[in-house]
DNA sequence: TGTTCATGG
DNA sequence: TATCCATGAACA
């Protein structure tokens, strides 16, 4: 039986109480050594301006702005590297002002040859962690815990957010943000932290929509791999070996330039700007031999692509799209034919209905029709798991609770005798439980747990295997 | 208050 | 055709 908005209903109510549980019970700060690395922050932040200042770039930026000078306005910044040092705006913002974003200034930096904007972007970095999250985290704490919310009456997809502070954009890619923030976070004294995070979730949550059997099976099957036999397409390679380090940048490049984009919406020309970027290659018409990442055999990604007849960025593009048009036209056809199902009876409707029951009604432009209806339901089966598990926790009066939530992930603050059987149960309540409570989820689901060392931080977690 | 930047999924 | 969803800080 297809679920109805009763179903989706009772849903957030349950998931109400249950993440205002989470909320009561919070996550441990180490609060003098919040204080101490804002402390540490600040000197450095007051070190790199300091040395900023005596640099060609500050000099002009101080003849122009005076008193008013402040290494915070972009506006400023903008005028600095575009005006008074030419630099040639590469990407404009939304209000046609030249960008100022990370990616574009390290161009700029190498095109007006000033090295200093490097320690700009490290100040920003700083404050950030300072400003944003250190500065929030002890804002927000009380007698040594934060107590994120989380809301689940704000986002227009039906998924959560959190704020005060939000939990839900704590660093992790960055090695130095993460060590800076999730090193001062702990589960309770005596106790352990668990996260349990789905993998591929939008993926899978998407095949349920709309079958597509090329899809299934790489879904379905170990030895598949949709992002490598992608890159083995996009850059020519016969055998694709993730041992070398060149093949696996190649295989990141083709998921996170080439099917995300898509997936959410996005077309081959910006694909292949993007992809050039994971390539070291210009966005020019003719590659030089020397350009491009170093090939196994020594060739570079240039050299590699002329012997395919690719000369440059023109010829890319065509390669690009083409093979978007194989993509949606061949690979994955069937997917293509839900999305304009979809969409036609969306316009037709002004509405459509998740199959988790919810009903999202309103002016949406394309993709967030396609988009939509995946991201809420895959948030669904997190918060499903979610009053699972914390319904068991207090039916057996367990010390170990659930503290969050990051939209595939669940976090627990998990007393050490309890680490056996409360893995058993997340496992239990994500693989079995779930599919068996929503007959519309027709592709398994597989979960990644890792889990800490009593009382250590947040930033030290290993992977759980067996 | 809107824009831009950083962070996460 | 033209990348989905958020929060928060700082500037103008």
């Amino acid at each position: 039986m297809a679920l109805t908005i009763r179903d989706a209903y009772d849903l957030m109510h349950r998931s109400c109480m249950a993440l205002a549980e989470a909320e009561q019970a919070g996550f441990r700060l180490d609060v003098d050594r919040a204080i101490t690395s804002q402390k540490h922050l600040t000197r450095q932040i007051d070190r790199l301006e300091h040395n900023l200042m005596t640099t060609d770039l500050v000099k002009a930026w101080r003849a122009k702005y005076g008193a008013l000078m402040n290494f915070a306005a972009n506006d400023q910044l903008g005028y600095i590297l575009y005006e008074h040092f030419g630099a040639k705006q590469m990407r404009v913002t939304a209000s046609g002002k030249g960008a100022t974003d990370e990616a574009a200034l390290e161009e700029a930096m190498e095109q007006i040859d000033k090295p200093e904007v490097a320690q700009l972007l490290k100040v920003r970095k700083l404050k950030k962690l300072r400003d944003t999250y250190l500065e929030g985290f002890l804002r927000e704490q009380v007698n040594g815990y934060i107590h994120p919310f989380y809301n689940l009456h704000i986002v227009v997809t039906y998924r959560s957010s959190s704020d005060c502070p939000n939990f839900q954009n704590i660093p992790k890619r960055n090695k130095e943000a993460k060590k800076a923030t999730r090193d001062i976070l702990f589960a309770r004294p005596g106790h352990l932290l668990l996260e349990a995070d789905f993998s591929k979730l939008e993926v899978v949550i998407a095949a349920c929509y709309h079958k597509d059997p090329n899809m299934l099976k790489y879904l379905t099957s170990n030895s598949s791999d949709m992002h490598g036999d992608l890159a083995k397409q996009i850059f020519f390679i016969k055998n694709l070996n993730l041992d070398d380090p060149t093949h696996d940048t190649l295989r990141s490049a083709s998921k996170n330039g080439f099917i995300f984009p898509q997936f959410y919406g996005d077309y081959y020309g910006n694909n292949a700007a993007g992809l050039c970027q994971w390539a070291k290659l210009p966005q020019h018409p003719l590659w030089k031999s020397t350009e491009g990442l170093e090939m196994p055999d020594g060739s570079t990604l240039a050299e590699h692509f002329a012997k395919n007849g690719i000369y440059g960025f023109n010829d890319f593009l065509e390669h690009m799209k083409k093979i978007e048009k194989h993509f949606w036209g061949v690979r994955f056809a069937v997917y293509q034919k839900w999305k304009d199902k979809w969409l036609h009876a969306y316009q037709k409707k002004g509405y459509f209905d998740t199959l988790t029951g919810f009903r999202c009604s309103g002016v949406f432009r394309k993709n967030q029709v396609i988009n939509f209806p995946v991201q809420g339901s895959a948030f669904h089966c997190l918060l499903w798991s979610f009053c699972k598990v914390n319904e068991i926790a207090k039916e057996r009066k367990w010390r170990s609770r659930l503290i969050g939530q990051i939209h595939d992930a669940l976090i627990m603050d998990v007393h050490p005798d309890e680490l056996q059987e409360v893995i058993e149960v997340v496992k239990w309540v994500t693989t079995e439980a779930l599919l068996k409570e929503w007959d519309w989820l027709i592709v398994p689901l597989q979960i990644a747990i890792e889990f800490g060392e009593v009382d250590a931080p947040w930033s030290q977690m290993k992977k759980w295997k067996g």
